[in-house]
DNA sequence: CGCCTGGTTGACGCTATTCAAAAGTCGTGG
DNA sequence: CCACGACTTTTGAATAGCGTCAACCAGGCG
C-alpha cells in the first residue's frame, strides 16, 4: 500500500498542505517516493545526538521526542511530535542532529532516506516550501517554549502544555471535543516542563481541583478551555495551524471530528 | 557601494558560506539585490509581533534581540542576533513573525525587502540551501537555550551564555584572544537568562570573585575558558561554526586575530 | 544641579527541589 | 490465584535557590 492511502498519514499530509503552493504533483511525487514502515518500542532510540541523519522520520502514531540529556543527568524534552510530524528536520537540513530523539509510547514511523528527501525538495518547488515551512514552525514552537521556560510558573507551563497537546493532537484529528490520548508520564512531562516529577504531581492536583481539567488513564479531558486557556496566555498563532492568512483568536471550535485516538 | 564590500557584511558572507555548495554565482546574485542600510537606535523596534516580515535584515553592526513579553509585564529574549545574523527567518518562511524584534544597542541592519529574497532563492539553489541551513541553525541554537532553561542553574546559564556569545563574536571577527564586546545590561541578560536583574548581578558577582570572568565597561573578559566551559557544560557545536566536517569539540584555538570591536 | 539609567547590596519570602516513604498499577511467572 | 518486581503516582517535611522589595550608589546628560 502507497502510504498516504494510510490513513494515518493524515496529519502529515495535513501539515504539507498548510504550505500555501503545494500542489498534486508535490504530493504525488512524494507518495511515490520508497518508504519503509518502522516500528519503535517505548524508549527506544530514532537516532542518536550527533547522528548523520540519514533517515526522515515521520511520526504515524505515538508520541516521540527530542531529548538531552545533560552531564548533571538531568534531561529535557524541548520538543514533542505527534501524528503527523516530521522528526529529524534539523539534520536533513544540517547533515547532523544535536539532539537524540526517542519514542515515549511505542510509535510507528515512517522512513525516507535523507538523500531521497534532499532529491525531491530540489526538484518540487511546493514540497521544498512545505519542509522549510515545517522546519520554521518548529522554531516558532521551540521558541514559544523557551520564552514560558523562561518566565512562566510551574502551573502557568503545565496549562500551556496542555493547551498547545490538545490543539496539536487537534489538529492532528486525534481529539474529541474536549479531550485527547495523553500518554506522557508526570516525570516526562517534568523534563518537557523544566520541573521535577513531583511537583508536576502537586501541579496537577492543584489543576483538578479547580476543575479545570481531568487527567486519568492517559487520557485528558479539559474541562474548561477558557479557563485553561488563559491560566496558561495560550495562543495557538505559534503554531501556525491556521487555514486561512494566518491569524487565529484565542479559543477554538469544536466541530465535525469522530472519535479517533492515537495510540490505541 | 556594493554592499556586500562592506566591511561589517563580512560575518554575514561567512555565515552563508558555512553552507557547502554556495557558489560564487550565488553571492554575486545577492550581492546585486537592492538594499537599503538602516539604522536602528537602542531600544527600537526592529518589527513587531505580528508583523508580516515583508523586510529581511541583516545585522552589520550592534545587538539585536527577539523579544517576547508576557501579559504579566515579565519579557523573555530567546534569541539574539550579532553582527552577521538575519533577523526575521522565521517571517520570510511564514509570512508572519510570532515574536517582535528589538535593537538592544544602536543597530545597523541591511534590509532586504522579502519577496527579493524569496525571488533570489528560487532561482538559486546555493543561496536557498544557505538560507534553510541558517534556519536550521537558528532552530538549534534555540533549542540549546530551551535545555538550558529548563534545566540549568543560574550560574551554569550564566556561564553558557558567556561562552556562547564570545564564540559567536569569535566566529564574526568581532572577539580577541580573550573578550569581546558585551553591551548586554544586566537586565537584558536576565531576560534571556529567564532570571531578575537582581540575581544576574549576584550570579555575575560570584563568578568574577572567583576570577573567571572580568565584566566591565561593556567588555567581556574571559579568565579562564577551560573553567567557565566547564561549568556551563559547553559544547559549540550547537552553532554549527565548524568548517570542517561538523565535529568540535570544546574549547577553542586563539588565532590571528586583531581587535575588531562590535558597537565602537 | 537634578534626573535617569544601570549596578550593587541587604532582608525576607515564596516557589520549586530534595529526600524519603507509602500506595497504586501493571505485567510476569509460579 | 497470589506473589513479585518495576514503574508510576502520591504525600510529607525540610531546604535551597531565586524572587521581591527596598534602598543606595555611580555615572552621564540636559
Amino acid at each position: 500500500m502507497i502510504w498516504s492511502q494510510r490513513p494515518m498519514a493524515a496529519g502529515f499530509v495535513a501539515h504539507l498542505r498548510r504550505s500555501p503552493d503545494l500542489g498534486v504533483a508535490d504530493l504525488t511525487a512524494l507518495s511515490g517516493a520508497a518508504t519503509e514502515i518502522r516500528n519503535f518500542e517505548a524508549h527506544a532510540t530514532i537516532f542518536a545526538e550527533g547522528d548523520r541523519g540519514d533517515r526522515v522520520h515521520v511520526v504515524l502514531e505515538g508520541w516521540a521526542a527530542r531529548v538531552k540529556i545533560l552531564e548533571s543527568g538531568s534531561r529535557q524534552i524541548p520538543a514533542l511530535f505527534l501524528s503527523g510530524d516530521v522528526c529529524g528536520l534539523d539534520a536533513l537540513y544540517l547533515g547532523r542532529s544535536d539532539c537524540a530523539a526517542v519514542a515515549l509510547t511505542r510509535v510507528t514511523a515512517l522512513v525516507f532516506s535523507r538523500d531521497e528527501v534532499r532529491t525531491l525538495l530540489d526538484r518540487h518547488r511546493g514540497l521544498r516550501d512545505a519542509f522549510t515551512r515545517m522546519l520554521a514552525v518548529e522554531l516558532a514552537a521551540v521558541t514559544q517554549w523557551a520564552v514560558c521556560l523562561g518566565r512562566a510558573s510551574a502551573r502557568e507551563r503545565m496549562a500551556h502544555l496542555l493547551c498547545e497537546l490538545f490543539t496539536r493532537m487537534d489538529a492532528a484529528g486525534g481529539a474529541t471535543a474536549k479531550g485527547c490520548a495523553m500518554p506522557l508520564t508526570q516525570e516526562e512531562m517534568a523534563d518537557v516542563l523544566g520541573l521535577t516529577a513531583v511537583h508536576v504531581n502537586r501541579t496537577l492536583q492543584g489543576m483538578r481541583a479547580e476543575g479545570l481539567i481531568t487527567l486519568r488513564d492517559q487520557r485528558l479531558t479539559i474541562e474548561d478551555w477558557a479557563l485553561l486557556a488563559r491560566a496558561a496566555g495560550f495562543d495557538a498563532g505559534y503554531l501556525h495551524l491556521g487555514h486561512g492568512p494566518e491569524t487565529r483568536a484565542v479559543g477554538r471550535s469544536a466541530d465535525h471530528r469522530g472519535e479517533v485516538g492515537i495510540g490505541v
